[in-house]
DNA sequence: GCAAGGTC
């Protein structure tokens, strides 16, 4: 009783201004949703506001409670709900088809469409806060005053917004969870960081794209060039995991690497009795000041030297000093972690796992903290109090709360301004096996980190003999201290004789000994977790799982000494990207990301920069990798065997590529996608909502999206392509392989291929800005348009109208060849020889006639054969060719004279270019525009003088090379023969005369 | 089936 009027006393003398702010509950009108990041804290400050005369009630989560309490700030009386979440309440993920694996090509991870939605299991916590937030007139925001804190707070605020657009937003700034702290944050409520969030949306983007495009395309591919061994596995990469990675197989192959050296050194003994003692005999050995020799010769004679009569050693110098052993500093996470990991054995995963156990139950403090400074207002005499109850280290805390100034924590520098150090909150001697021991060393290390330095006296003696140097140390403990309750430091004392400057003594021996140098061992975990953190791989809460990730792919496995060794597949995949030429397993990228994601934050960078230069760079290391993917099977085949043929374009079942263009009905990417029947598509990613799609004829080899953008088509990026055709069911006109736009410029192409992409009313979204407000490569970013547009994600807003629109596509989708009903010459266009209306294209090709317009069959094939220009007469149901006598045929000028060459079917000649390589290339001539197995074998070159040949059949049949005209020219298109064996013109091998 | 970051 008196101790509880003490506390009350106590806590008003401290914070005498807060007893007026306590007032009653329906004296409040304006009311304030509070949220922190999870239950523990928003129990706690609702404690410490409300001088603990909070009431709670239940939400939709049963972990996460509501405090209502009433509170005097912003100049009013507030009626306070304070609730929490569980952490992160939003994750990223690809929209749609993006998130099969067998849907879309990993490279179109770096540019897919990616929402923020609510993490499944979080559904009732935003259910609490959108209910909670209608009755209120404000919001105040009490996450972690740390950049995922920042993050999770405007997560809340866009569930908030959407509820209640015009709800007052405030931010709580404190370091620590004590009672001073968090009524100073209420005194100086401040605004949420938007750069510090969205340097979080940032890495998130990033990780989950960069995790996910390398993490398919190695696992699928692995899968299948190694399926004996890793049909089954899972070949994650993470910016985390891959540096951890790393850290094992740096180690691992500098030991593999070391070279042993011999060394020699040498070494004096000095026997003398010990006090009076006549049979006890005191030891002291002197090191050699130089250390150690790799030169036996040269350690020989300095030893001869010494042992060469008289061998007296003299002493030169006596140095005697107070020595102090650092208690250690207050515990953070990683510290936590490493202790346990060397002095208990027990692995940082389970560790952790046993801390928060330990929290939970409240034994022990929040145990992910980076603070190693405790509070200046924590109560440490209450808690060493606690644990003076305890049979083995009770006296210890006894003496502690005695001595002068009482507990005296020995701070490290770091803080996170959240958490404090890990300490024991309870006292309990009820805990078994390794719960106890966990407990133990978090008490231990408190009460020793509370107590005082050790402190001893340390003696040197240098002594000389044949002009080298030796020295022996000895050392006497004044005062354990802190040593008597931390058995995990061990300081040594070390007693030698006294020896004082001046003497001489006959050393008992002078060694020469040899010895080797030893290669550095395999890594411990708390080596592993020490390297994490210098590196910043990783966070407190998270080192330890990215070790156990790794362990878990079979990338690394433990010695039974607890070390790290790389298995054959973490070996494998790091040796095969450095062959690519990337350090993929060095931390220096994610440094690097780590250094901007700093200048986002301080305002020295823009997001969308430093977004674009990492997707950008991340995607050239990707493109690299697939392109020398080889080089990654040819690492691992040395542990696995020989490599299974895969065909490097496959990457997954359906053979996908990258984004062709967005689609015109719905907005979502359109790849160029592999039929069952091994023919292509073009297919929406929206799909089944949006069912704009089209299928690509049977003549088209081979067909892949090109880097270059069309300039035309719209919405952009609309992609060339890379196109094979097969010339047999193409028109001889036309070039077999070209990079072409098939998004609806090129009327050829389009045709030919019967390929015309239906865009539906919603259209115009691709030009407002909505589609793409998630994409990294637009410079639109969710970010910049305000947390509203952050909203749409988690309520499907502004996406939800492309979804509607995508419905609307759904219906008006057509794949059917093109009409010429847009080009407003529909009347004017002749049937062919089918008797079908023929179709309008336009000569692609360089050359005179280039960018005409001309009718031809509209069967994808060769159809008919028929072909008419555009400006000549057009002969209504011409069922022969007699229309085409009348053309003008393909004009020319050579040597100034103009002419037109017409082939021996009365056609138009066709106007080539010869690309092959030899005498002929880049030479142009004219040819039959059949295809050859069809057509009439005419060949002209076009630099000839025609010009004595005006009527073009006549001249013919002067030039006629039958079919085959570039790769294989007939002799009656040829130059005259050059003989291969004397090189002379005018006739072949078989009539040389020097034969 | 993918990342890393919160948290229970």
């Amino acid at each position: 009783m008196v101790k509880l009027f003490c506390d009350k006393i106590r806590r008003l003398l401290i914070l005498p201004p807060f007893f007026k702010q306590i007032m009653p509950r329906n004296a409040s009108s304006y009311k304030v949703l509070n949220v922190a990041e999870k239950n523990d804290a928003a129990k706690r400050i609702s404690d410490m506001l409300s001088g603990h005369q909070f009431q709670r009630r239940e939400g939709f989560s049963k972990f996460n409670k509501i405090y209502e309490f009433d509170y005097y700030m912003l100049n009013k009386h507030c009626q306070m709900i304070m609730t929490s979440l569980s952490g992160h309440l939003l994750n990223y993920d690809f929209v749609g088809n993006y998130r099969k694996w067998s849907s879309c090509h990993p490279l179109s991870l770096f540019d897919a469409e990616i929402e923020k939605s609510v993490t499944e299991n979080m559904n009732n916590i935003k259910k609490t806060i959108e209910k909670e937030i209608r009755s209120c007139q404000a919001l105040l925001i009490w996450t972690d005053c740390d950049r995922e804190g920042e993050n999770i707070g405007f997560e809340i605020i866009d569930i908030c917004q959407n509820v209640k657009p015009s709800i007052s937003i405030y931010r709580a700034k404190f370091s620590e969870i004590t009672e001073r702290s968090v009524n100073n944050a209420c005194r100086s409520l401040a605004q949420p960081d938007r750069r510090t969030s969205d340097a979080v949306d940032v890495r998130q983007e990033l990780d989950l794209r960069i995790g996910a495009a390398f993490t398919r395309f190695q696992t699928l591919r692995l899968q299948k060039v190694f399926p004996q061994v890793l049909s089954n596995k899972l070949i994650s990469y993470g910016s985390c995991q891959f540096p951890t990675l790393g850290f094992v197989v740096e180690r691992y192959k500098a030991r593999e690497q070391f070279q042993s050296e011999r060394f020699w050194k040498i070494e004096v003994t000095h026997t003398q009795r010990h006090g009076d003692e006549v049979d006890q005999m005191q030891v002291t050995t002197f090191s050699w000041k130089r250390g150690r020799l790799f030169d036996e010769l040269a350690c020989k004679v300095l030893h001869e030297n010494c042992i060469e009569p008289p061998a007296v050693a003299a002493v030169i110098d006596v140095n005697s000093r107070p020595r102090s052993r650092w208690r250690p500093v207050a515990m953070e996470t990683v510290e936590l972690e490493k202790l346990s990991s060397r002095k208990l054995k027990i692995n940082a995963k389970e560790t952790m796992k046993i801390a928060e156990k330990l929290y939970t139950q409240g034994y022990i403090s929040y145990p992910r903290t980076e603070t190693n400074i405790f509070p200046k207002d924590i109560d440490l005499r209450r808690l060493v109090e606690d644990q003076t109850q305890h049979p083995i280290w009770g006296d210890f805390s006894q003496r502690l709360l005695e001595l002068d100034g009482g507990p005296t924590p020995r701070n490290g520098r770091s803080t996170d301004k959240a958490h404090p150090p890990i300490h024991p909150t309870k006292f309990t001697c009820s805990l078994t096996g390794n719960e106890a021991k966990i407990y133990e060393l978090i008490t231990r290390h408190f009460l020793a980190c509370c107590h005082r330095d050790a402190q001893g006296h340390e003696t040197t003696v240098e002594v000389k003999l044949g002009g080298e140097k030796f020295s022996a140390q000895g050392l006497m403990i004044i005062a354990k201290n802190y040593l008597e309750v931390y058995p995990y430091d061990r300081w040594n004392a070390k007693v030698i004789p006294v020896y004082n400057v001046g003497d001489e003594f006959e050393p008992t021996d002078v060694k020469m000994t040899q010895g080797a140098t030893t290669a550095p061992p395999l890594l411990t975990e708390a080596d592993l977790i020490s390297l994490m953190d210098k590196h910043g791989i990783g966070t407190d809460a998270t080192h330890a799982e990215h070790i156990e990730t790794i362990k878990n792919r079979m990338y690394v496995e433990l010695t039974n000494d607890q070390r790290f060794l790389p298995g054959e597949l973490g070996l494998g995949l790091v040796e095969g990207y450095n062959m690519i030429g990337y350090q993929m397993s060095q931390p220096d990228l994610r440094a690097e990301l780590e250094a901007d994601l700093r200048k986002i934050c301080e305002g020295n960078a823009d997001k969308d920069q430093v977004l674009r230069h990492h997707i950008a760079k991340y995607r050239r290391v990707f493109e690299e990798a697939l392109s020398k993917a080889e080089k990654l099977d040819e690492a691992l085949s040395v542990y696995f065997g020989t490599a299974s043929q895969v065909n490097c374009q496959v990457l997954n079942p359906s053979e996908v590529s990258t984004s062709l263009r967005p689609c015109p009905s719905c907005g979502k990417d359109m790849i160029i996608k592999r039929k069952k029947d091994d023919g292509f598509m073009v297919s929406c990613m929206g799909f089944p909502q949006c069912r704009n799609a089209a299928f690509l004829p049977k003549s088209v080899i081979s067909i892949n999206v090109d880097e270059s953008v069309c300039g035309v088509c719209q919405p952009r990026p609309v992609h060339r392509v890379r196109l094979k055709l097969d010339s047999r069911n193409i028109p001889s006109y036309f070039d077999s392989e070209q990079v072409a736009c098939i998004g609806g410029c090129d009327e050829d192409i389009t045709n030919i291929l019967g390929i015309r992409f239906k865009a539906s009313e919603g259209t115009a979204q691709s030009q407002n800005g909505q589609r793409h407000y998630s994409r990294h490569n637009q410079n639109n970013h969710r970010g910049e348009q305000g947390s509203g547009s952050r909203l749409s994600t988690i309520r499907g807003g502004g996406r939800g109208a492309a979804r509607k629109r995508s419905a609307s596509g759904k219906r008006k989708m057509s794949t059917s060849v093109a009409n010429n009903a847009d080009t407003g010459l529909e009347n004017d266009i002749p049937e062919c020889n089918c008797g079908v209306r023929a179709i309008e294209l336009t000569v692609r090709k360089e050359g005179p006639n280039h960018g005409q317009r001309f009718f031809k069959c509209s069967k994808t094939n060769r159809g008919c054969g028929f072909f008419l220009w555009a400006d000549a007469p057009v002969r209504r149901n011409n069922r022969s060719t007699s229309a085409l006598t009348e053309n003008q045929g393909h004009s020319s000028t050579t040597s100034g004279v103009t002419y037109s060459a017409t082939c021996r079917c009365s056609l138009p000649a066709v106007h080539r270019t010869v690309h092959r390589e030899g005498t002929n290339k880049g030479r142009s001539f004219y040819a039959c525009s059949k295809p050859r197995e069809n057509g009439c074998g005419y060949f002209e070159w076009a630099d000839q003088d025609n010009s004595k040949n005006s009527a073009g059949a006549s001249r013919n049949k002067e030039n006629l090379i039958g079919n085959d005209t570039v790769s294989r020219p007939s002799a009656r298109g040829r130059k005259p023969p050059t003989c291969s064996l004397c090189h002379e013109g005018g006739h072949t091998r078989r009539g040389c005369p020097k034969k």
